[in-house]
DNA sequence: ATGCGCTACTGTACCGATACAGAAACCACG
DNA sequence: CGTGGTTTCTGTATCGGTACAGTAGCGCAT
């Protein structure tokens, strides 16, 4: 015997296919007491329901979205922000029934997830902008939302003021006094170690708007810092082999400005490996005010983002693009920028000669 | 003009639709160049691909696996261990070109991802065992693996050694002369703060077995523990308050095992609050080996679990009952645990006076 | 008796593919 | 030239639902 489907149950109760599908799909379109048979019976045969499948391609909804993460979705899932930001979205989503799949932006031999899954809209989250995943999205017509992504016209996006941020957090150690700067980024690709011309790389826009940030108030302040990129593999790892070189620097910098608070956490060990105090010696910033930050050992000076409140927002902004979709074809999305702070803690102070 | 479909193709080029359909999915069922020409017609007429649901329903698979996540995802996603998982579910996950669909264990009023999520298979990830959603998994007759989960007959399931880990622990601040011994656990059910009949609540399996695990060797050693439970909304604050209630205590104790590192911090720093020293006053350890704990100052004594060969396991299970499942109806998943391991660093020593 | 508006249910036509059996063409070989 | 084996392509029957238009029956005002 096959399996049960809405026909087994419809020939069993005697009624149409198509009231056993309202049975289930729109319980008003029939009376009470028949759907309740319906129901009975159903169950009795073992039916779990409408066929997830099925229902997706006769209705056109496949009932979750996906989140396209950059290369393997393994960096991603290992960051706090990161994590974070997935809550946010779960949050958002979750009463609106959602699902969320996990997309990985590379590609396999045979199979492409950005293209293969069945999916009614898509997150594209800190990807980079070449990858093929994010062509195969836009020509499926999906509706997008761009997060941590360079944004393009007519694609929604959400980002947060990391230039601004960066230029607060440039200003703040400028203010303390502090004229030997330099800044510790992390990147997927581009030159690693001290590099001479940050902005020139294939960088993240994430990167790129705050080294943006970082040099619009550095250079105001006639200051020319020293670079450093690693590769974002393990950041405390990466934060302590930068903060080492520059340490060895023959003229050795009193502030340094970080990418992340991961990044931040590592230079600090550094520096304190060095023998030297922070932020007597050596002040620190750091970005995100990941929960760690606060907590740190000197707690840390760094930029806030709301992480959770972008997942949400950009959850929302998918949401509301798919059920604009359904209606108005061609709208085009809003861009969002999401303030960020600078958190004055503990591990910025004047340098000991200015 | 509608959309594009396999059949405009095949009408476009003179062939039929069967063909076109192979020359995206079988390219051995057609000759080389009319494969070409058939791609190329379609990529100009804008084709992007057999259409995921329409496969998906005709081939009945559909390219992602759920996770199923206790209550709202969000618990689960703030947590590093469960992101390590996450990150060794998606590395063995992505050679397989499987998608990985997130899904919520708490139903929505009219949607409820396990039953109307198309997937081929599911993880289900430290639920409560009694969630509807594990029932809709099961009628739906997915392949499905347990993990963190009370093994069932027939289901595949993927657990650690958490009874021996949490042995050895015990066993450990047995050994160093420890008589006054706390636990500190947090949960998502039962009472709350000092708990007499810690086994009785409706609790989790790894707490059950962790419990378990402390008592077999407290018990041998004839020393009965304090026991406090917390609700684990943010970890570190349940420890914190947990053991503040431990100090205040007439016979505070000397040693406090705790069910997370992320608890055990939150204890530390209670102790460390309280103006006592950890380990010389009191020995905390934990349990995880989260990658916090080995930076923690004193160093964390605490379980290591390796929460990415978890990850892994997991995958590779359900990836191998998806599999069975398409040639061998009834197979009968195998129940996997993992080694857990007493990782001894600076938060435990002798009691003061033993 | 007629017409109108409801509610409750039915029938047909897709949704966009894949599976599988079979036909046509081609090749080699005795 | 017949035979068997490939390779290449086609036709039809699903996969399991939903949309939408339509019909029957019924109460009620006219």
């Amino acid at each position: 015997m096959g399996r049960v489907t809405l026909k087994t149950i419809a020939d069993t109760v005697g009624v149409s296919r198509m009231t056993v599908s309202n049975a289930f799909s729109r319980p008003d379109q029939l009376s009470a007491q028949l759907r309740d048979r319906i129901l009975a019976v159903a169950d009795e045969l073992g039916y779990v329901g409408p066929d997830p499948t099925a229902r997706a391609l006769a209705s056109g909804t496949a009932g979750t979205v996906g989140l396209l993460l950059s290369d393997t979705l393994t960096y991603a899932l290992t960051d706090e922000v990161a994590m974070a930001f997935l809550a946010g979205i779960a949050k958002e989503l979750t009463p609106t029934g959602l699902s969320l799949t996990l997309l990985s932006a590379t590609p396999q031999e045979t199979v492409m997830p950005a293209r293969d899954v069945a999916i009614d809209g898509a997150l594209v989250y800190a990807c980079n902008p070449d990858a093929a995943a994010i062509d195969w999205l836009q020509r499926r017509g999906l509706p997008l939302v761009y997060v941590d992504q360079v944004p393009a016209p007519g694609i929604a996006s959400i980002n947060i003021d990391d230039r601004l941020g960066a230029r607060a957090a440039a200003q703040h150690v400028i203010d303390l006094g502090h004229r030997r700067v330099a800044i510790v980024t992390a990147g997927g690709e581009g030159e690693f170690g001290i590099v001479t011309d940050p902005q020139h790389a294939a960088i993240a826009y994430p990167e790129r708007q705050r080294l943006l940030g970082w040099f619009d108030a550095l250079d105001a302040a006639g200051i020319k810092p020293i670079v450093v990129r690693q590769p974002h593999a393990d950041a405390q790892e990466a934060g302590h082999t930068a903060a080492r070189t520059l340490l060895e620097n023959r003229s050795r910098p009193t502030a340094i400005l970080c990418f992340s608070d991961a990044l931040a956490r590592g230079v600090i060990r550094a520096v304190q490996d060095a023998g030297l105090d922070v932020p007597k010696d050596v002040s620190v910033v750091g970005f995100d005010d990941n929960p760690l930050a606060a907590r740190t050992r000197p707690a840390l000076t760094t930029v806030r983002q709301d992480a959770d409140a972008k997942g949400r927002a950009a959850a929302a902004a998918l949401t509301a693009a798919i059920e604009r979709a359904k209606t108005h074809p061609n709208g085009r999305g809003r861009h969002v920028v999401l303030p960020t702070e600078l958190v004055v803690r503990d591990s910025t102070a004047r340098p000991r000669r200015p």
